[in-house]
DNA sequence: GGCGGTTGTGCAAACGATTGCAGGGTTGTA
DNA sequence: TACAACCCTGCAATCGTTTGCACAACCGCC
């Protein structure tokens, strides 16, 4: 009942006191100033009258919000609950709030986003959403606002915080696990080469061929145009159309291989007969998926508990060097990759 | 640049008006309060001084924050970032945003994420976390905070707002179907009965059973305590354990389901062949698991598109009556029944 | 030319909190 | 007893908008 009207002035004048003596009293850090009868006083009153602090005022009087926004591409994409999951867990137990939106990739939808959030005065922002050259970074960086990447990065040189995977080294995983296989002719989806993971996983597929004592055969490689499981099918299918012959296929991430499937299936291909697959992130329920898919297990939950722990350090520390936090990858194997026929 | 400071104060200087006829300036329906001319003036100043509205001081002064609360139980469960998209679409569209909350199906979670989200003052809010006696929602009533319960509902006769799926009649098209192909032992692994979902899928499967002339054997029914691939699988595990003989399990969602799969498996039993199991929701890559599975399809996407509609009209309109949306479901068959061995 | 009726703008009080400053009361010391 | 040093509490301004009200200027009309 009333929950709307009580403001602390009610309980001020329940209690006999002026409003800024409940201010100091509710507020952990300026209680010491009030007698503690008074103090004990105001606590009973608001506790009665059900007094909840308007957190709208208290950010327009304090400027800051205990707010802080996510953008990521799509939510719908399964690598992103569980990364969302850390940052809500980490913000919530400093007491913020995140606020999420789904860009969708486009750009423009981008800064409808971004303005929305900083008309709502978020102390900071986490994006998932990076390209290499991406306008929206450098309009946060102009407006000053505490920023952290999380899973992909982009080109600015030490003016970010970031918290990736070290795409290159998870690569080399899987070409290092298919050489070992015997594998020799191996293809690579890549995923777009804007956005930091495609293009480091794929500069690491072709320094891992090399490393491996394999020459990456620019025919076998093919970048999507886009992370999704049908631009993964379009692409194995424009591979396979060329007629080079492949016996494994390193995927850019999961959504692309689980594409690939799709592909072979309908050249009547069998995985992991006739071609190995491999993905990357380990989403949910790969492992159940048939094959279950051998793909490189990046830290999801960790990388958001870390974006969002660095983005409340910067929102302290505005003023500090951005740093890059890289997590090691591993391989997990299953039943998608085998010896090549 | 110094976003931070421009505010509507300066563009009035800038044109050398009072503040608040920029204010009725840059709101659309007061606009035709002001002059042509100055009303340029004031939108060219605004622009070139970069000037955005503070939406924290919006919200205090007209006691509307355009922001609505989200409680989910685990946004980690698949099933739910397709309704939060449609929720976020539609939200978005209307100029509102969501703030989404996670609560683990804990109630004392619940409690604090439901007054952070009071504290913001949010206009509404979208329940997926209904148990059918459910405190949180009382709590709303009381408060008198529009509420629209999503995926599950409550107890409370006509005094909310929800958008749900028919689950009995989803349960239906899987016994149906079942004994459509002979199976006359079929068990159930129901979700928990405290949520309607749990209950309404238990009490359909009773009904169906009995409709189809098979006479429901409560050796054959088991609870699980979550909705949770290891819940299935320990609800399964202790079907089995009962040596009870059937043929098919109906289970109350596809993660049970996947659990019963995994449970099947540690007995050597073999799906489709020698049981056969059906899910619940047809979540994203249940059609990719091995086998694939048979399941009730719910309309996801456009449960949220509602639930948010539903949400924003009750927001206008307050004191209207609540009303129950009741969304039909369909039955996708795939790999995972057949023919009783 | 005076008068009622528009029209457009400014004024100032909200919205609900926080906080620097000032003042009144108490205590301790010389 | 007087004075300095505290310690509490109240006062009032402020955060950035919105909005009811007053008022001045203008219009047309008799």
């Amino acid at each position: 009942m009333a929950r709307a009207k009580v403001t602390i002035h009610d309980v001020a004048s329940a209690v006999g006191v002026h409003p800024s003596t409940v201010s100091r009293v509710l507020n952990a850090n300026t209680r010491h100033m009030v007698t503690a009868e008074i103090a004990r006083k105001v606590i009973d009153a608001s506790r009665d009258l059900g007094y909840h602090p308007n957190a709208l005022a208290h950010s327009l009087r304090t400027r800051r919000s205990s707010t802080v926004g996510v953008l990521i591409p799509d939510i719908t994409n399964p690598v992103f609950p569980p990364i969302l999951r850390g940052i809500e867990d980490a913000l919530g137990n400093a007491g913020y709030t995140a606020i999420i939106a789904n860009t969708d990739g486009v750009a423009e939808r981008g800064a409808v986003v971004l303005d929305r959030m900083l008309g709502r005065r978020v102390d900071g922002l986490i994006l998932a959403t990076a390209q290499r050259k991406d306008p929206t970074i450098d309009r946060c960086i102009a407006e000053e606002v505490p920023l952290v990447l999380i899973n992909r990065t982009t080109k600015n040189e030490g003016r970010t915080t970031s918290v990736i995977t070290n795409d290159a080294a998870g690569i080399n995983l899987t070409v290092a696990h298919l050489a070992g296989l015997g594998h020799r002719k191996i293809a690579h989806i890549a995923g777009p080469l804007q956005i930091s993971t495609g293009y480091e996983r794929h500069r690491g597929f072709i320094e891992s061929m090399t490393e491996a004592g394999l020459k990456p055969d620019p025919a076998l490689i093919i970048v999507a145009d886009a992370y999704s499981e049908r631009a993964g099918e379009r692409a194995a299918l424009a591979l396979l159309d060329r007629g080079k012959k492949f016996t494994a296929v390193v995927a850019g991430n999961d959504l692309l291989a689980l594409g690939a499937y799709d592909a072979l299936a309908s050249h009547r291909l069998r995985c992991p007969q006739d071609v190995s697959v491999t993905g990357f992130n380990d989403m949910p329920f790969v492992d159940k998926v048939s094959p279950p898919l051998t793909t490189v297990r990046i830290q999801h939950y960790e990388m958001g508990v870390l974006a969002a722990g660095a983005l409340l350090e910067r929102i302290k520390e505005p003023t500090a060097r951005g740093v890059d936090i890289k997590l090691e990858p591993s391989l997990v194997v299953r039943g998608s990759t085998a010896r090549p026929g």
